[in-house]
DNA sequence: GTTGAAACCGGTTGTCT
DNA sequence: AGACAACCGGTTTCAAC
């Protein structure tokens, strides 16, 4: 499906967007033509999905973060279901992961402050039907985050 | 730092960053000049960080995403660096918080397969100086997972 | 902040190997 | 499947309002 040069180019895309086609070319040796053909096949394909700005949370004014474990009163699918259905709409939550283990979901938040978290837990998160339990753990550093999925060996 | 214009344009650039700078314009109703004056200011205060392609994960083979609760042995300045320092250098961490808690980092992790987690848990991340324990969660399901930071009200 | 014009550059397409 | 050339569209810069 994709083959060595698909997975160079999407290295190097994934690093940054912006790089003209013959950019890329000259890297990996090709000439424009190739390299345009790739993209747009990877393109139709879904492999490359979107074309996205990445913000500084810091300059933003240093946003909270938090994780939150949540655990459901029931394990049936309507249950998971909903709540899915539920928590694609706030904005807050970056991530969502339905996981194996002790909790059912884990949830990245991005709120502006304590204020906002309080009030987010309080009157979006918790009100969700089904719910049992959360636990919140407060993100201390940032210590890595990337959106580049490792494709290269 | 950054007004309601700015927010609208930062909300349109981080869902899509192909957005000509006339579309932009035409949607927040504003001429293309002062549209790309304010992307440029912004580029430059670095609130705008880059532009990168988003790959579909199950397009390439249907990844297996972990999170890991790190625990070291030591909570000193030192371990936590050395820590950091050590993680940012592993292409399979995506992300990695430092978090407060009952356990120190939280990781998200991003492999092949079980094998190819296996290998990373134990060839990679358990060596790890000052590790002292290691719990493993398995993504069973994305729900949501977006790098659209809420810049709105 | 708006409008309009001009230069430049990269994406796009077609053709040839 | 890759190289080359020509066209077209958007970005970028400028001037004037």
């Amino acid at each position: 499906m994709v083959d060595r040069i698909d997975r160079q180019i999407l290295a190097l895309l994934q690093e940054d967007a912006q790089l003209t086609i013959q950019e890329i070319g000259k890297r990996i040796n090709l000439s424009k033509t190739p390299v345009h053909e790739r993209i747009k096949r990877m393109e139709r394909d879904g492999i490359i999905e979107k074309h996205v700005t990445l913000l500084n949370k810091k300059k933003l004014g240093n946003l909270l973060v938090v994780f939150c474990q949540v655990t459901l009163a029931k394990q049936t699918r309507d249950s998971f279901f909903e709540f899915d259905r539920a928590i694609a709409q706030l904005p807050e939550v970056m991530e969502c992961n339905r996981v194996s283990g002790t909790f059912d979901y884990l949830l990245k938040v991005v709120v502006r402050d304590m204020e906002n978290y309080n009030a987010f837990y309080q009157e979006r998160l918790s009100v969700l039907p089904g719910i049992l339990h959360i636990s919140s753990f407060f993100v201390m550093a940032e210590v890595k985050n990337t959106t580049v999925i490792p494709v290269e060996e």
